[in-house]
DNA sequence: CGGTAACATGTTACGCGTAACAGGATGCCG
DNA sequence: CGGCATCCTGTTACGCGTAACATGTTACCG
């Protein structure tokens, strides 16, 4: 029993070949550029001694880490897990592995959770705001990676910006509302970013140009179903007679729809109800909801394919990608007329 | 304007101050052992080249990363975002960075991701999964890095095992299910993986217990409100007078809810249902899902803590720690007698 | 004022995989 | 059999932050 054994490294297996480490390294990388008979020997060592490969010194010498950094403000919102999937579907077999970081919403821990991926040289970043602080800017340019911000079709991008465009989106689901004949409608927010702003003004800019008042409720709290819930509770006080509520999310729509539930508030007939972004459960529920669909998978694919491409040296051909999005009127409005 | 300018280096600070790189290295590890004048003049330096740290070099030299990987079946599933966040609530203080990786239930893909954290220099790992491949185990253990699993009480640990009796969790629920009245069960599992396995056992155990046949209906497919819709029609097909469905997660709980919500089938009279681990969303609805609680975000603190201690040079103290659930009768069952 | 402690800065070496180049061995051709 | 290509393996150097040690400087004491 010899004391803590250390990791073997190549020249290790090296050695118990009787050859030189950069011969077992090439042996990795393309087997057919060493004799048979010592391709034999190497893989027998490598086995014995369960190399495991360290891309660390590669890192330092070549600053090419093949992995990229994805920041998303939360895992609990499974809009953005959905991102990731769609990233991970192409970045994977592309051999990119991906460093998943997080920051609740905070400007200030974006910008730590940047500079974390930097010090571990990511070759990219994905971002999933539109808003940056200027250090932000500054440590992207100054680290020369390319980045690329999804979510919204924002412009101008830092770089480059895939996403649908949110104004739009909820200013066409709010027609709909009216449409159905919800006028007096509510919309609710939770944690409140750049991309809520964009929504509420859809809201807002579609309420006005029908004459109608826009009025918004929102928390600081993360959205949730119990969320959805007291926000429904909070509205009913201060409008009583509100008659359709969109939310930011299918998560407060669907708590907000319970509430209705709750109180004996019959869906859609006196209360109109919308979510957002369409996930699994707003097709399965009774009544189904009312929501915009956004290409969630989609962004992610893309922006793993455009990032990629600049990887290869490729310049930025589309500096701003407009994703479609699609209403889904579900049950949870009144019927056509 | 020169050519591509590249990331600058400590070197590139000390030059432009005049001094060696090592004393820009102190000023940022300790700055009180830097003279007063020449911290002004190295910040100014830093400020200005914009210097972002580069930890490559020094996980190199020193083979500690200050990272750890942690790996997931699936980002999609609630269950496992509330791990994360458990574990990075304490990671993160700690300054340790989270290495998130997910291999959507496949062995052979956990294996690739091991490889590729360890690759990375992570300094411990934590796995969700209790079963591994022999080639997985020798990895771990020739990397010499301290490993957790979570999401079960699995006694042997690989080295030590943080979580709750699967097994345990579903006979106590079980056990209710009967005791309300609902004999004729079926158990619906999505993805089949240790953790329903053991869950599965619980659920048979108990039924025979009471001399009632046990029954299970599983699908390939990852588990959703859908997929929970799906099997209820399955289950109805060849089980028309099934009283009670008790599900692996409280997606699919909720998914065969509303699908008896579509055919009529009154919840909990006519079929009792109960879910597992206790989402929000779980509390939120009409009628309340009776579910087992699991600890989720305590698994992922504990696994932090041991893990830093273990970090730390402290041995292993307890290799199994088992966490309490909780069961919740909800209002999916029928009343109590 | 010599001696020594305390402080500030510099020097050296290290980690390990791989690109680029060098060199030796073999084979083939005219 | 000389010349040259081909194939295989080895040698060297590099990336950059930091631990450990060395050196220089100032201050203070008896």
């Amino acid at each position: 029993m010899t004391a803590k054994r250390r990791r073997p490294t190549l020249q290790d297996v090296a050695d118990r070949v009787g050859i030189t480490k950069m011969t077992v390294s090439r042996y990795l990388k393309s087997p057919e550029q060493v004799s048979a008979a010592l391709q034999e020997k190497i893989q027998k060592a490598l086995d014995e001694l369960g190399y495991i490969p360290n891309k660390v010194p590669d890192i330092l010498s070549s600053s090419k880490s093949h992995a990229i950094g994805l920041l998303v403000p939360s895992l609990t919102n499974q809009v953005f897990a959905e991102v990731i999937r769609g990233f991970e579907s192409v970045a994977e077999p592309a051999g990119y592995q991906t460093m998943l970081a997080h920051y609740g919403y905070s400007q200030s821990a974006e910008e730590a959770r940047i500079a974390t991926l930097l010090a571990y040289n990511v070759d990219g970043l994905i971002l999933s705001e539109s808003i940056h602080t200027d250090r932000v800017r500054r440590m992207i340019r100054t680290a020369g990676v390319p980045v690329i911000e999804v979510m919204d079709s924002v412009s101008p991008a830092i770089e480059q910006a895939i996403g649908f465009n949110n104004t739009a989106a909820a200013h066409a689901m709010t027609e709909l509302m009216i449409a159905r004949g919800h006028r007096n409608t509510v919309y609710f927010a939770a944690r409140m970013d750049a991309r809520t702003r964009l929504k509420i003004r859809g809201y807002e800019q579609a309420m006005r140009e029908h004459g109608l008042e826009p009025f918004s409720l929102q928390t600081e709290e993360a959205s949730s179903f119990t969320r959805g819930a007291l926000l429904l509770r909070q509205a009913l006080d201060k409008r009583p007679d509100l008659d359709g509520i969109f939310c930011t999310n299918d998560d407060l729509a669907i708590g907000a729809f319970y509430e209705c539930q709750r109180q004996g508030i019959p869906v859609p007939q006196q209360i109109g109800i919308a979510g957002f972004h369409g996930h699994d459960i707003a097709g399965a529920m009774v009544p189904r909801l009312a929501t915009v669909v956004t290409p969630r998978e989609e962004m992610g694919r893309l922006a793993a394919e455009n990032l990629l491409a600049r990887l290869r040296g490729e310049p930025v051909r589309q500096p701003v990608i407009e994703l479609p999005f699609r209403l889904e009127a579900g049950e949870s409005l009144r019927p056509e007329i």
